[in-house]
DNA sequence: GCAAAAGTGTTTAACATACACCCATGG
DNA sequence: CCATGGGTGTATGTTAAACACTTTTGC
């Protein structure tokens, strides 16, 4: 070894598969690019990030440029390296994975993408990169996070409903839970509590609204 | 955004986090450096990568280089991307954890580093970088990994006895199981099988000798 | 008064936990 | 024959799963 010292000419890029459930669909945000080989072709938000800041630094600040943002759950999802997975130049990718409030974003568009949308899970467009597979990781690591976290906070506002809460468990995770026992199992977490207000308004009985004692991930068995 | 087009000026390593269980303990491998700032400091074994690899054929050839490898278990663990955690150039980091069974690794000695070692987990010496924070992820992850995989077979040799496996997880997680319940719980995970061999020659009863059924990683909820 | 979602308990099955003695071997 | 670790079963408690009706509201 260490004979071979090419110097490395390698370009470090910030990908964040930004994740928000809406109509009773889990989304993903994507961007369609303007500029070849990808011209089309729709990619998560990314881009090379500078000289002095972290991973994530970039992935907020190329985030806060498409979305305007009011609760994030950002991590580091992955690192993505095959030396092809860029046709042009060597480009790794440290792959970011986010959580948005579906109801409070706006989308704002750039002059360097032709559209910015939410495409659903279960329909996705052809995809620039690798970031069909980042999108699949993604994926699976949000289903796995539900499970042994609380980290379901950042996909809901203040105030929710017990229903509300089980949607998303149901939508994310693809299967459906009995309503009795799961009240039953995330009361008895300790990770919610009543705010006391009610949500009326509609044809049914008004429903309690409760609200995440904490707002910062915690480690615990859900389901 | 996208005004500020500073070039970048970036390297890129890896560094892997080397375990093995021996004489009842976890141990991790550590080379010495040679080199200023961190001349005398431990580190975990890295290098920068070649410019048509990826990250992980990095780890492997720089595996390769310290340790005479049998069975190898590799997998990406995160990316460390702090500015300043070089002092000299600005390098990420993308480390990886893995996997080497005890009784069969012989390191070898390079003239990069004054010495290379296995360090018990509990007693480590000072660490050059983060590499601190790098080996408490990857004890995180390894631990975790053992409760929802069957990754342990990278720990162990071909034949073993369910009192070698009930070791390997009572010194990872640090905790003591009940024998009975633990046997009844691993053999009902159709995980292993009997080898039909027995390992005698010890002053008592000759323990029966168990085979992993696959040793490529499976999720299963084994604890 | 009817449609629509909210709210609420009990029974049963599955799994986890606690616990103690006999067995086969080497020296 | 004794010291050492190997091997085995049962009873109890805890957690998960299955299951159906009443309540409150808007229209």
């Amino acid at each position: 070894m260490a004979t071979k010292t090419i110097k490395q000419t390698i370009k470090i890029a910030v990908d964040s598969v930004i994740f928000t459930v809406q109509a009773g669909e889990l989304k993903v945000l994507l961007i369609q690019m303007k500029k070849k080989p990808f011209a089309g072709m729709w990619a998560v938000p990314g881009g090379l990030i500078e000289q002095q800041e972290t991973t994530e630094q970039a992935a907020r600040r190329i985030l806060k440029a498409q979305t305007a943002m009011s609760n994030v759950y950002l991590e580091q999802l992955k690192t993505f390296d095959h030396p092809k997975r860029d046709p042009l130049t060597r480009t790794i990718s440290v792959a970011h994975f986010a959580l948005v409030i579906g109801e409070d974003v706006t989308l704002k568009t750039t002059d360097k993408y032709t559209d910015v949308r939410w495409w659903s899970l279960s329909h996705l467009p052809t995809l620039a990169y690798d970031h069909k597979e980042m999108i699949q990781d993604a994926v699976g690591r949000l289903q796995a996070k539900l499970e042994y976290t609380n980290v379901v906070w950042s996909l809901l506002p203040k105030d929710f409903t017990l229903t509300d809460l089980q949607r998303i468990y149901e939508i994310i995770l693809g299967i459906s839970f009995d309503k009795r026992n799961f009240r039953k199992k995330i009361l008895s977490l300790n990770l919610i509590k009543k705010s006391g207000k009610q949500r009326k308004g509609e044809a049914n009985r008004p429903a309690e609204l409760y609200q995440f004692k904490h707002r910062i991930l915690e480690y615990i068995d859900v389901l």
